[in-house]
DNA sequence: AATGTTATTGCATCATTAGGCAATAATCAC
DNA sequence: GTGATTATTGCCTAATGATGCAATAACATT
């Protein structure tokens, strides 16, 4: 439970205040870390627990959750929004295809130095960051099967 | 009118059916090449010059342009969603902030090992890839302002 | 423990996006 | 051109997500 005091902590520090609904979201991403998990499923989740639960409570929280970097989301094409837990984990990217929405994790070692790049050449910084490559892979890439394209 | 042709032709060659609708939507990304345009502007535009277009048309249409690279989505945490001619052009990338939504536009050599290893290490290809990077500005860097961050 | 401040919730409402189905129209083959 | 094939559209309906406002509850201060 260690984690979870951590986050409570520092999820004050930056003016949220813990209600029920936050604590029991909180605690489902700790239990479900890297796993993927469409908003339904916390709804669901959260109605289990606390009785008429409003949508709009999830919405809100989560939309807290990811800009204080807690969670990121994942709109992946055939699948829809998922989230994640993210908070404190190294940097995190994913290649997604447009077309056909496979998804790959990323090589770690190669984008250290993107990560880097990031920090000294733009103005993002270290921690939480996270990489959405939405891309075309191979089978679907769109310059291999026509000679109409430029 | 030679851009244009092309992409008739592409689309053709991919199985899409021109319709009054897609020639219109795609007469108009030709014209506002590089901007950002919400959806809403697509259908405003669409509605003038064809009366009683349905909304499920445009959603249909852009999710068939995607997919076949003719455009990209920007999910802007403040703005929303916008749409923005990609086909042919260079990789682009931004890089998103979560927390207030500032954008910065990438720095082009820097990525072009990026895609050079995208291309060898993944099973990403080259050509219409578009790469969004969401991450925090170094004003909202979670990091830097609290010690309860592991 | 009582109080004041303000983030949060629920409620109602609306905007956006998605899906199924039948009618329509764009393309292909002849 | 004529007809066959099938992508596309419109319509209807439903799911998802966003917003304004008043009531509530969490937290800091005393």
């Amino acid at each position: 439970m260690k984690k979870h005091a951590e986050l409570i902590t520092y999820l004050k520090s930056k003016g949220l205040r813990m209600t029920p609904s936050k604590e029991i979201l909180i605690q489902f991403f700790l239990d479900n870390k890297s796993r993927h998990v469409p908003i339904k499923e916390l709804y669901d989740y959260l109605s289990k627990h606390i009785e008429d639960v409003d949508r709009t409570t999830i919405y809100r929280n989560i939309e807290k959750f990811i800009s204080l970097g807690l969670i990121q989301e994942l709109d992946l094409p055939k699948v829809g929004k998922v989230y994640q837990y993210v908070f404190g984990k190294k940097m995190h990217h994913y290649y997604i295809c447009k077309s056909c929405g496979k998804m790959n994790k990323g090589n770690a070692e190669l984008f250290e130095k993107v990560e880097k790049a990031l920090k000294d050449i733009h103005d993002f910084s270290k921690a939480n960051l996270s990489m959405l490559f939405y891309g075309f892979c191979s089978k679907c890439d769109i310059s291999t099967e026509s000679e109409a394209s430029p």
